[in-house]
DNA sequence: AAGAACTGCAACCGCCGGCGT
DNA sequence: CACGCCGGCGGTTGCAGTTCT
């Protein structure tokens, strides 16, 4: 609300690539004091940029930190497996990889893995059933397309399956009904599905846990979720044969800070993010090409 | 050899949430 | 409580380099 634009576009400040000496600039202002204030920091450090512009430059390129070079099979995997729980965190997926800016992580999905996903559609829909045969001469790129496509896929049916589970975990008795209407949509798929990732977590003992802090919480504060308030990433799946309405309200159900919440528990109490990665077992060859 | 098409990545843009006043 | 500032985020764009025809 009422917010001015962030860069002052129209005053002349320089825009497009960087230069050595801008770079140098920065770099040395930066070192010397700490960024501080963004916002003033180009007339401090004699730049005649905006400040966004110089925060982004130093955080995506200049910052001392930064791993440089191509993605390693273990970073590949880490945002495939990172990816299909958080979508499109881009942030959240490169905290858990050191070196890693979010902007060049959402560069490398956007490039290589979205590629990997258009050509295992197609893929999928020519040699459905040669790939289904051990001894099939699909190549690695082609199982690496197939498996990214079944986590997409696969992140996108338990974000609608948990979405439906998150209301009726919160329209019904949290205790007797959580662990009865969880059950069956875990029985669903069978233990071992790729799906289950995220329900894997939600029927956890931290996702009982989750549900029950959230129920608490929804109890004081007697509530309905936000409006406007929905799982983050692409787009739910409504629910088969569902209108736009009734799918609305399953994304609804669970908050942004819920689902914050919920990750970072299943972070802490799972080591989810930090050495391993082991509700699903990459044993399975789900990722073994890369390792 | 030259132009077209494609690719990868740095940078920009607009929106949002947190926080101070 | 309303407003404005700021930093952060995700989506998009522009362009240089590369590959293809």
């Amino acid at each position: 609300m009422g917010r001015t634009p962030c860069c002052e576009s129209r005053q002349g400040l320089k825009k497009g690539p960087w230069t050595p000496e801008e770079d140098k600039l920065l770099v040395d202002y930066v070192q010397a004091n700490a960024p501080g204030n963004w916002r003033m920091l180009p007339k401090l450090a004699g730049l005649n940029r905006c400040g966004k512009s110089c925060r982004l430059r130093w955080t995506n390129y200049l910052r001392p930190d930064i791993k440089r070079g191509p993605f390693t099979p273990e970073e590949h995997k880490s945002i495939l497996q990172l990816h299909a729980i958080v979508g499109n965190k881009w942030s959240m997926i490169a905290a858990q990889l050191p070196g890693r800016t979010d902007n060049e992580i959402k560069n490398y999905w956007n490039t290589n893995l979205k590629k990997q996903l258009r050509q295992a559609a197609l893929v999928g829909e020519k040699h459905h059933s040669a790939l289904a045969s051990p001894g099939a001469s699909a190549g690695a790129g082609c199982l690496a397309a197939r498996h990214t496509a079944q986590w997409e896929t696969a992140r996108l049916e338990a974000e609608a399956r948990l979405s439906m589970l998150s209301t009726s975990a919160a329209t019904t008795s949290v205790t007797a009904s959580s662990s009865s209407s969880t059950a069956a949509a875990g029985g669903e798929h069978g233990a071992d599905a790729p799906s289950d990732v995220f329900l894997r977590l939600w029927n956890s003992e931290v996702g009982d846990t989750f549900r029950r802090k959230s129920a608490g919480r929804a109890a004081r504060e007697g509530s309905a979720p936000r409006e406007g308030a929905q799982l983050p990433a692409a787009a739910p799946l409504p629910p088969p044969g569902d209108d736009s309405s009734a799918a609305s309200n399953v994304t609804t159900a669970v908050t942004t800070e819920e689902y914050q919440v919920f990750l970072e528990m299943a972070a802490e109490e799972l080591g989810l993010f930090h050495g391993g990665f082991s509700l699903y077992p990459p044993a399975d060859g789900l990722f073994a090409e890369f390792e």
